[in-house]
DNA sequence: GATAACCAAGTTGCCTGACAAGTACGGTTT
DNA sequence: AAACCGTACTTGTCAGGCAACTTGGTTATC
């Protein structure tokens, strides 16, 4: 496992990658089974057809269509062919953020954020053990710890969030979340960085933090999901500032 | 970003299938990318290594890389190589429901489903459009209709629902939500197959929806949210009586 | 001596051709 | 008519090779 020593030059995906050729066709290919043209059960064309269709190698064919298998969009059985896979059984779902700098995108991204934190907060307050209220303890303490150090706590509001949700014991919450987390916090994270209120903002937040955390150790659902959405919505509100700027 | 340890590349069992080589590899790279052994930004082994550590063809070795691109974990670069992506940079989101037959990961999933159906029922309350509560109000009748015929009105019961989360203009939940209900509905429809109490039920569902759609045209969002939770509470409640069985 | 142009090795992207393993279908045999 | 079998077809895998691109060091130039 080599290095790399350059760590500065991550290589920018978003933009100026040219698609390869497996990615088109497979984006052609999931348009073909969208558009309903084959339809599940459906055998798919040969890859030796394909090939020829679409002008590229087997090999080629063979990674777009295992990309199509590895989405549960396809089966495929060898010597027999591969074959549009029943929706309703596909046991994989896919997200994909691909225009984040969009506001409305961004828009919804938030509301779906909204969505699972509150409802796990909700969750958290009616059924948290002795230890999980003591992870949630320490990392409000840390954050507080973060912003009497004068900084931001970002990463120590993210952790605050994140052992909210663990608690929920629900790994489906955690992982939708996390990764909902770190797209909208990232961004964030980038738009403060330029802002001088931070030290006052953060101790706003800060109270946020503690209502929630008051609610869950009252074991008051309802008021925990009312502090989680307030919160969320104010967070909203602060983040759509620096977005109009 | 993954979201499930339970990765469905390698006991493909469900039909037999055994997992191909590309398959397997995938799913070791991707264990080394979590356990951390391979950190962002770092290089991973050139293809040519890849293929000798592991003892196949670099097809192999570039269609298992290739989904791990797929998948946002890995950028590669023509001749420059492949490195592991920053996990916060990453746009798509993977959910894996592998053993769907576990109950625990069931009520994990309706959880989810919950979440995620009533923030969309209240974003819906407070902003539809007068053709969104058409189309709505067109589910609803149709499902009395369903009903009145004696069906299970299964179908029409998703619709209705799925009209509720189209009307908030979020593809997000729409997708999430389409998801996760065609996982938890088909099993439910399943499992009342066999049983007589179907039209005293359906009935009470239908009143349920009534309820839902009250609020809605009422543009009432906590009584939306309210009358979607109970909904989808006494939903789980039915289901567990399947389950149990 | 510093800087710019350049070259060679290494790497990924893609292709052709081939063989093995499994499947489907039609013809043959019983 | 039913069971059997062989052949064509399809996917899974491998080997080797060329083109495009990146990188780092070397050489040429000022």
């Amino acid at each position: 496992m080599v290095a790399d020593k350059r760590r500065s030059e991550q290589p920018r995906d978003v933009l100026g990658r040219a698609p390869s050729l497996a990615d088109t066709l497979a984006a052609r290919l999931r348009e073909e089974l969208a558009s309903g043209r084959l339809k599940a059960g459906e055998r798919l064309p040969t890859e030796q057809q394909l090939s020829q269709t679409y002008g590229v190698s087997r090999p080629i064919v063979r990674e777009a269509v295992g990309r199509l298998k590895h989405d549960g969009l396809v089966l495929s059985r060898q010597g027999a062919g591969a074959f549009v896979a029943d929706p309703k059984a596909s046991s994989v779902f896919r997200l994909d953020v691909a225009n984040f700098s969009d506001k409305g995108d961004l828009r919804h991204i938030v509301e779906l954020l909204m969505a699972v934190e509150a409802s796990a907060t909700e969750h958290t307050a009616e059924r948290h053990s002795d230890a999980d209220l003591a992870t949630i303890r320490a990392r409000l303490n840390e954050m507080q710890a973060a912003i009497d150090r004068g900084e931001s706590g970002v990463d120590e509001d993210v952790a605050f969030h994140r052992a909210i949700i663990d608690a929920t014991g629900n790994p489906y919450f955690r992982d939708l979340s996390e990764f909902l987390d770190r797209r909208v916090r990232t961004f964030i994270r980038t738009a403060r960085a330029n802002s001088a209120r931070l030290a006052g903002m953060a101790q706003i937040v800060q109270g946020e933090h503690q209502a929630i955390f008051d609610a869950i150790v009252a074991r008051d659902p309802q008021g925990a999901r009312a502090a989680a959405e307030t919160h969320l919505k104010n967070a909203a509100a602060r983040l759509a500032i620096y977005l109009d700027r």
